[in-house]
DNA sequence: GGCCCATCCTTGAAATTTGAACAAATGAGG
DNA sequence: CCTCATTTGTTCAAATTTCAAGGATGGGCC
């Protein structure tokens, strides 16, 4: 007997909804905080912030949209509207890609470097005191752990990747 | 010697590095990843439909507006906007509070209801698959505490609870 | 009662995000 | 060289969020 569609769906257990709410707690009220911390030390929010961090790790201080896109974990067009605020703020300029006509690099700007070595301090800090200095060691490593886990999971996969029949 | 203020900051450890950078990477996914589902599925983002989740557990299904911002961690501005919205769909009304004319309280229509009751299934088998079917029943247990503390260190506090010295 | 300040919730404008649509350029085949 | 599908990045409008401001009520206190 096939009773699938009206089966009752696998609800969570208790602790896995305490589990979840906390989680969402936790993750609502961070990304809050370290929003506000950084509208006010460095006037920008989480997620532009976290932009130029990435454009700082990468070589010549420039990525293509589309990777820094990707690797921010965000859609094109936000990044294309972020872009635009963070360049009139003088903080990220665009280039033109002499390979590929379409494309564009975001380039860190001199300025945009010293805004970011500005506020750093005050974002660690803050970081830190949101959630290491909370956790125990152990704690610790296994947040990482788990988050990996989540991450890859969640990784938009890339062409084919999930179709082993094309294989 | 006192070099508090030109001292370099307690940066991050390489695996503190990894361990935040995780944790963005895979809240801002989930985020993403349950906002797309609910929009589809509920035609809600995640954060409303929460508002209904919490409505739901309410005696009466209802709520002081005050009261549910508080519990969904957002602020009264944003839960404003978004009652009317959710009213607009009818599945949330509005009532006077008679004890105290300036309150309001929020009450999940039969409708609302109804969306929820039709989409939690969907959800539950989302948040499923993306967390717990890919933790061990440790990690399990490791998520649900850690994220109990830092949502606890991030909760607003009650007013005077950090002013010792007023006892 | 009258005054003062806190609380409750809403409002409006600006900022940000989303999703669909679009033009330009690329690249694979034929 | 041509054609067609794909990729790249932008743009528009609508939805959502933020922030500051404001109107109304409650509650303590003289």
């Amino acid at each position: 007997m096939n009773t699938a569609s009206a089966e009752e769906p696998r609800w969570l257990t208790d602790e896995e909804q305490r589990t979840w709410r906390a989680y969402v707690h936790a993750s609502t009220l961070l990304e809050d905080h370290l929003d506000r911390q950084l509208q006010r030390d460095a006037g920008m929010p989480h997620v532009y912030y976290h932009l130029l961090v990435v454009l700082s790790e990468a070589p010549q201080r420039r990525l293509r949209m589309t990777e820094l896109a990707m690797r921010a974990k965000i859609t094109r067009s936000r990044l294309s509207h972020a872009v635009a605020r963070l360049e009139k703020n003088g903080w990220v300029r665009r280039e033109d890609c002499t390979d590929d006509k379409r494309g564009q690099f975001a380039v860190l700007t001199d300025q945009g470097y010293e805004v970011l070595a500005r506020s750093a301090p005050g974002h660690v800090l803050a970081v830190r005191q949101a959630i290491f200095d909370r956790l125990s060691p152990e704690q610790r490593g296994a947040l990482g752990e788990i988050m990996q886990i989540l991450a890859e999971g969640l990784q938009p996969k890339e062409a084919g990747a999930d179709l082993p029949w094309l294989r």
